[in-house]
DNA sequence: CGGCGTTTGTCATCCGCGTGTCATCTGGCT
DNA sequence: AGCCAGATGACACGCGGATGACAAACGCCG
């Protein structure tokens, strides 16, 4: 197994270095992220070890451009901070997992192996709703062969409503799901994205696939066609 | 159903994996954070109970660890505190649920098939009455394979009547059952209703499905077909 | 660090449909 | 014919949802 890791902190370097070689693998070693990224493009290595605070590229945009150029490794993304915002960043940009310093040897062994473990079903095929195909992969939407862009938000209410076809889902799945935060207080979030959702996805099309079931939620109607 | 539970507490996890079982559920045990993820990983469960403190690896991180990994199995969250701090931070790790020890038995079970009522709206199969079919998950009804549309009131009354097929329904229970308040008042809401009813799933048909008992209330007659 | 475009969530307003009530009609029974 | 239970059509109100605009937060760039 060959391991890329990006950290511009020689003494943790060194030492996660050692441990993983410890451990079996065989690790590169680079210390900014325009290094990290042509040894990633130039070699193929099983993981990526990706410190977030570069020099010269930071983290994200080295998973960013890394994907972009289809390399498909599996990254590990490390930060210092946590917060919701730092996570869904990380993993908007491509990471696969996330990991936040301090952290356990072990721990980091484990995430390794977590990735490798989901390696195989990470080629999950796009979901399909009639003419509608979201790839969760590449992040791609398409309707009708059209191209569609989708803001984080929008993207991941597609998927969570693709992921549940002509299913009714409730305001309350659909908030504690994307938002999951407590929502004792009532907001229109859900209403407002649905509409911003159909803005792209149904506006411009004659087959409306969202539907709204009034008192209850709403639903992605999959046409009954082929 | 078969349930992971995952707590380091032996005498807990013991005596909550007897009542499990006793409530007609499979349950695997597992008393750290590691063996709980490789477990959830590797094998197919209905839910997680998960406690939040435990041994190796946390619940927060076990629970995110999954979410990343696409295990989208619901998860029941256990924890000793309970601040906004504590059930934000469980939510947004991606658990579906929250529940604060000192907890009653019976809250638990209640929270377990709230999740399943959440996550897999009951397999519940569809209402049938001759050519006639409710499907109480996705709301669908139709006749002779012809869809109808329904609103909220009148999909529960059809409901209702299709529940209790071939019974003679007075206004009293209707009402009582449909509106659920005290109607001192004489209404006519379930003669108004029942002809709305007929309107859609009767009278495009020859076959009348809506029966009137004169005096006494209203019948749904399945016909005693093949 | 500071400015700027984008994304995000909230709010106020608008609109249409679902809902319940009422007045009137119908048809069967005595 | 008269009565009564139920059928029917019409109507007004209010709720649930749609919509557009705004303000704050964020991300990106220099």
């Amino acid at each position: 197994m060959r391991i890329l890791l990006v950290e511009d902190n020689r003494r943790l370097s060194a030492a996660l270095k050692a441990s993983l070689v410890d451990a079996g693998y065989a690790v590169d070693a680079a210390y900014d992220g325009m290094e990290g990224e042509e040894l990633a493009i130039s070699t193929p290595y099983d993981a990526i070890v990706l410190d977030v605070l570069l020099p010269r590229k930071d983290g994200l945009a080295v998973c960013r451009s890394l994907r972009v150029a289809r390399v498909n490794t599996p990254i590990l993304m490390l930060t210092a901070r946590d917060t919701v915002q730092d996570r869904v960043r990380g993993l908007d940009s491509g990471a696969d997992d996330y990991l936040v310093k301090p952290f356990a040897l072990s721990e980091l062994l484990a995430r390794l192996r977590a990735l490798w473990r989901r390696e195989a079903p990470s080629k999950e095929p796009a979901l399909m709703a009639g003419d509608l195909r979201l790839d969760p992969a590449t992040r791609d939407v398409a309707r009708a062969g059209q191209r569609i862009e989708l803001t984080a938000r929008l993207f991941a209410l597609l998927e969570y409503l693709m992921r549940h076809p002509n299913q009714i889902l409730t305001r309350e799945q659909i908030e504690g799901h994307l938002w999951s935060y407590d929502f004792e207080a009532t907001s229109n979030v859900v209403d407002v994205y649905m509409r911003r959702l159909r803005l792209r996805i149904d506006d411009p099309f004659s087959v409306k696939l969202l539907e709204t079931v009034r008192g209850v939620g709403y639903r992605l109607r999959v046409p009954a066609d082929s």
